[in-house]
DNA sequence: GTCTATAGCCAGATAGAC
DNA sequence: GTCTATCTGGCTATAGAC
């Protein structure tokens, strides 16, 4: 990695709170109601200072998507690093660790349906790569676990890999910590019990 | 019920086809990008025409909700003269009529955010009623599924509502029907299978 | 690169004739 | 109640001075 100039330096500290800001206004109000008047003025710029760092507000949440994954793969080197985990019980803890996140208020959400922002997604290099590289290192641990007996083997690891992803953008925790009942340890714990149990049982029916 | 004059019935007919459009509509695009030029397009009337049946974007999209909870109450009342069925068979049942809804694309979809919409909702007199209506019919038979051992005593029935409700709008339908490798069948037993076994098989940990 | 000010656009809602 | 035409506000994006 080449040494940055101090210019450059400040450029990419200016930045990264820019898309930290984008991180949290994503996972509270989501793309469509998140407007870049708000993230210039919670970063505390200027609009069309934004507007010199990032072309469109498609790029702002694209970066925090790509923020995001790369924080998800730092989690998968963690627990690759874990030598006495099972293949299961690595993606348990990915799996967890983005149910924390989405309880915790700063997983950030991106509507399925808007088609510019699914187009610019689409064409954004580095949030393809990335996402390439997390489906890889997860699908690997689901054929083992799969080999294992921890994940029926009648799913296609595409069904499995569909269904862990979709927990970063599970309603279920959003609903069931409005209700005020639970503590948010023990919301993950039930949401992320069901589904694990789901996989270990499912069948082709 | 009252008998309609003529001119009630043509208000009801005229009603009923913009409630579908919107319903189609919501499935197709979510509230967001739902314009309601394209409701007043997709049924044939002009847009300030729209506005003499309902008084907002909102509204509209509240009547479609309204409609979703009428049909859903339709099956329950189909599963409850089933003398045979389990309690757990029945909500399988309801379970999977949502998901083959949604994979035909009929099931309308709102935003988890949306404030002005929530508000509207929240509101809405006929929909909360018929909300708690549907919660009731299903969380008793949710009671008796535990009793019978079907699914987990360990799950506040809360979470097994939320559980199913999720369902209508779970990602991973439309994720898999993309990919092209299954059929809508398939898809949906997957899915279902996944869901019953979880509520099946969850423990508190 | 940062700012102020504004252009341009789109979508929700309304006026008023018929 | 239906239409055409218009208003209004808010949002993305940019111009241009410093």
């Amino acid at each position: 990695m080449a040494r940055l100039s101090f210019r450059d330096q400040v450029l990419r500290v200016r930045e990264d709170a820019i898309v930290e800001s984008v991180n949290r206004l994503l996972a509270d109000k989501g793309f469509d109601l998140m407007t870049v008047d708000e993230v210039a003025a919670d970063v505390g710029i200027a609009k069309a200072s934004l507007y010199k760092h990032f072309p469109s507000k498609e790029a702002l949440a694209a970066a925090a998507m790509v923020r995001l994954l790369q924080r998800t793969l730092a989690v998968i080197d963690q627990q690759a690093a874990r030598p006495e985990a099972t293949a299961m019980q690595r993606l348990v803890a990915v799996t967890r660790w983005a149910l924390e996140l989405q309880v915790a208020g700063e997983m950030p959400s991106l509507p399925a349906q808007n088609s510019s922002l699914r187009a610019e997604l689409m064409a954004h290099k580095a949030y393809l790569e990335l996402l390439l590289q997390v489906s890889e290192r997860l699908g690997e641990w689901i054929v083992q676990a799969q080999a294992a007996g921890d994940i029926s083997p009648a799913l296609p690891p595409e069904v499995v890999l569909y269904t862990l992803f979709a927990r970063a953008c599970d309603p279920v925790p959003a609903f069931l910590k409005a209700s005020g009942h639970h503590s948010d340890a023990q919301i993950v714990d039930w949401v992320l019990s069901i589904c694990v149990e789901g996989l270990r049982h499912a069948a082709r029916r």
